[in-house]
DNA sequence: CAAAATTGAATTGTACACAATTTAATTTTG
DNA sequence: CAAAATTAAATTGTGTACAATTCAATTTTG
């Protein structure tokens, strides 16, 4: 009784996803040595990223930017407001929105970080042509995606 | 004293990372619902393809084939044998090593879950091809990735 | 060969992710 | 307008990730 052999599509090696998974976690990696002295995670960076882009938006605004909900980031702009970067405040107009606003320490981290993309780029040896190529790429499958699977 | 606008290289539609970072989790939640027939969540299933592919590693074979350390397989690799998937055992030859290997059922499960690529590679609108090349592209990237950033 | 160094898992602690529920505020509707 | 429905955060609970430490087993070395 000989065990069957795995069927190509089921090797690990074959899939995307792993690639994927394995690469975002590779790139996420790079970026901790450059975020550990701002004092920031990777998500949290992202976070400052869109805050930075444009200050004052609610969580689900961030939520919505992110692709991430409010057990994600409830916590996480805690820490950011413990670490003194955000502040959380109710909305007047609508007090179930909290919005977040970037501190002056927070401002001001933005310089620190301007020369992190930069040096990644650098680490990912890829040149600015492939960069974007393959960014845009993901975008697509990312968007393509977005549309559930087959909710009838 | 107006604020200065951020950077372009600070946008967040322009970095590589979070296209990465936002895909991965995307295509994560595309196996949520396929795998949850089967008790798998997506890095349980990472592991049973490694193992359908080779049985009878150690946890520390599983983590250079995943990228994965012991803080975070230990407790996976727990979670399989509760559910009745894998067994755990100190290797004979050397007590440091502990043996992961496939139950009857951990091998069973196998065929329910060879239908798994072809419903994603449908969901993620890619043709075989474009699969390909996006997952050796990315391969690549996490290869020259792994060459530490600058550990003089 | 015994002490020192190394190695492989496990453990501890922090920080995401995300489903599901709860709570409070607002909007819709009969 | 008041009850019902909806919405936004927060909370709860489970499961990763990963750094750092611990512990036991094996290797190396003086």
């Amino acid at each position: 009784m000989k065990r069957q052999p795995t069927p190509d599509h089921l090797l690990l090696d074959q899939q995307l996803c792993f690639a994927l998974y394995a690469a975002s976690r590779s790139v996420t990696g790079l970026y901790r040595p450059l975020l550990e002295p701002l004092g920031l995670t990777y998500p949290q960076y992202l976070v400052m990223l869109v805050l930075w882009e444009q200050d004052g938006l609610t969580v689900r605004e961030l939520g919505q930017r992110l692709q991430l909900d409010s057990g994600t980031l409830t916590p996480l702009l805690k820490r950011l407001q413990t670490a003194g970067l955000v502040s959380r405040q109710r909305r007047k107009e609508d007090e179930r929105e909290v919005d977040i606003r970037l501190t002056d320490a927070g401002l001001a981290l933005r310089d620190k970080a301007s020369g992190i993309p930069e040096c990644l780029a650098q680490c990912m040896q890829l040149s600015l042509d492939q960069m974007q190529t393959l960014r845009d790429e993901l975008k697509r499958l990312t968007r393509q995606i977005q549309l559930p699977p087959s909710e009838d």
